[in-house]
DNA sequence: CTTGACCTTCCCGTCGCTGGAAGGTGTACA
DNA sequence: TGTACACCTTCCAGCGACGGGAAGGTCAAG
């Protein structure tokens, strides 16, 4: 099976497929005398695994931890246990601040509109709209990362 | 007032700023004889503005929009009216797709914690706990961009 | 005269790809 | 035989928003 069947078959794209032989996270794969990449079904099964894990937002680093376990014969679950629950946490975290960023916004969509072209005479030095002061104690208070 | 003292009072770093410069969202800055640059407070608060609207999750290259419409002596609010409220949406979009992503992990959690040792015989081929199939349905469908 | 804090530019690495260029391979059809 | 076409290869570059570090210039204090 040559690289764009099993992207086919997987939804990955065959540069994403090269890219992660190049990472690591699939072995070299063996070659045709044409230099073509040749799979098997195992590797369309590791690919798949790659894709799900990548699904629940484990970062490609981890994965080839996971990986490694299970190429050196050791069940990875404990590790992936752990995995799991750091990543809950961190998904909470992430949506807190988007929820207390959406907040922000909103509450500055409500302050624009009661003022609709009165302010724009103001003395807002770029835009009174993001200048708002009202949001949050001021212009000090940069948020937790919020990428 | 040279690059340190703007990093130490906007709390911004002054490898950043420099690359705020390059990107064109601050105007090249005057130099010194010695080529150090320096600030005036205009350039604090037009660094301010764009911290402040970073943490509410604009890109830079908007912010680069909003200051352009600024340079040019036009009102950006109708601009970054539209734009809040497709970050807005934007974001609510992420939310959904992390607490849908937070759910599955704990499902993956709650199984796996089920299955404490003996599933470490059965023949997973790389991991009971991510490859548990009662994870939506089977193996095929990844989800929305997760980032 | 030296120390040390500051500044400069330049380049590389981050993460997970994706696109393009330039070129080889393999098959089908005129 | 030619050629069109889909496929494959490698290499290089770019995304966003920086941060780290190297190599070197500047400036004030002691």
């Amino acid at each position: 099976m040559l690289i764009g069947e099993v992207a086919r078959r997987t939804g990955v794209n065959s540069k994403t497929i090269r890219y992660y032989e190049e990472v690591g996270l699939l072995p070299p794969a063996v070659r045709l005398p044409s230099g073509y990449r040749q799979y098997n079904e195992q590797d369309v099964e590791r690919l798949e695994f790659v894709r799900n894990a990548k699904a629940l937002g484990v970062t490609l680093e981890e994965i080839k931890e996971v990986l490694a376990f299970r190429d050196r014969g050791e069940a990875p679950c404990p590790y992936v246990l752990k995995l799991l629950d750091a990543k809950v946490k961190e998904i909470h975290g992430r949506i807190r601040g988007l929820r207390m960023l959406a907040e922000d916004l909103k509450r500055l969509q409500r302050a624009a509109v009661k003022i609709p072209a009165r302010a724009l005479r103001t003395k807002a030095r770029f835009c009174h709209i993001l200048e708002n002061k009202q949001l949050r104690q001021a212009a000090g208070a940069p948020r937790e990362d919020v990428s």
